[in-house]
DNA sequence: GTCTATAAATTGATAGAC
DNA sequence: GTCTATCAATTTATAGAC
């Protein structure tokens, strides 16, 4: 079955712009942001560049619509019951094996948000939104910390950085499959977490 | 005292191939490789466009010298009385600590090579490399599990990453002050190894 | 080692037809 | 929703003077 790049446009179902957003976030993450010409996306797409503005008004604006998913998915784990209630150390787990979930289900999204790198007002509030995001795991890792359920001798905004800095790293191999994200998870808390509960 | 970038080009000392890859490569992180132009160049480095190809011949070029330091740099570490000799256990973390210290030393020319995509001949190879250096940390990774000082329950190929993926996400956030390097190598292998140690 | 001037190609984006 | 044609700006790189 032909794909739609090369499918003929008269007889394909036309593209929306999620399907748009699809193939562009795939190219970005392939060749880069900056790598990729809206050229380079119409080849991928099957489309004329001109065809893409008909569905976005900018480049720069399909980087805002996949970074704001991204950013979407991720804190939304943050108000989820399970990451507001009960001891921080299994509010802490909780937020890594769901990030890691979250990942595996938005992987290329994610994927582009974590390249981000500030050339534009997009990617600079990007960036913000991040460190939002950090601030709040370190006052769960703080938290954990002062409960006596994790060391303390390790400065708390530290092992955040360790913690996220590993489960981002997954988007450099990771590549999902039935049951992956699962292992993943296990694997990466029995190492985290397990050398630094206190238990 | 004012920088290269601002003096008079008539009276400052002028620049050399060493000097003009060092405020190449922190424009390439700053900006991404991609999107930091030979014009960008020029202006953090006070020269015109041209006198740049004096000292190389193409902003490939530049990438290439600079990701071979890196790669250059951390194969050393494999060659290492202390990563070659002794227990697998300590071997590994021989090698996961002088990363992080050469993370420190060489940290410009570490995050380029952390961030090449594989659009040109030089991005593939670099990405090779760093393919031959994981593979080479997983036999260690390997050995320790066999010789039941690391928790053999978890596949090899996956801690590596792990690892790595921790100690490489270091180049997004860390900036080397006296003593850092240590405390960060500290926090990594008490949280990280010690999830994985037996005893 | 650095400059000005310029070439040749590519880029993001628009106009207007179907 | 997609096309062809086109533009203005930018990009990498070269020629040749000082």
């Amino acid at each position: 079955m032909p794909d739609s790049a090369t499918m003929d446009p008269a007889t394909r179902r036309p593209y929306d712009l999620a399907a748009v957003l699809d193939v562009a976030v795939q190219e970005f993450n392939t060749r880069g942001y900056d790598g990729t010409s809206m050229g380079d996306l119409a080849n991928a797409l099957g489309l004329s560049k001109s065809s893409i503005y008909h569905h976005v008004p900018s480049k720069e604006a399909l980087l805002g619509l996949a970074v704001d998913r991204a950013l979407l998915t991720l804190f939304d784990v943050l108000d989820e019951p399970a990451a507001v209630q009960g001891p921080a150390r299994a509010r802490l787990e909780h937020v890594l094996r769901r990030s890691v979930e979250v990942l595996d289900q938005e992987l290329p999204f994610v994927t582009l948000l974590l390249r981000v790198r500030g050339n534009t007002q997009t990617e600079r509030h990007a960036l913000e939104r991040r460190r939002e995001f950090d601030r709040q795991v370190t006052d769960l890792v703080r938290e954990a910390m002062a409960d006596g359920d994790l060391r303390d001798d390790l400065d708390p905004a530290l092992v955040t950085r360790l913690l996220f800095g590993t489960v981002n790293s997954l988007v450099e191999w990771y590549r999902p499959e039935e049951g992956s994200a699962r292992t993943v998870a296990d694997a990466l808390v029995a190492m985290t977490l397990g050398g630094l509960d206190t238990t």
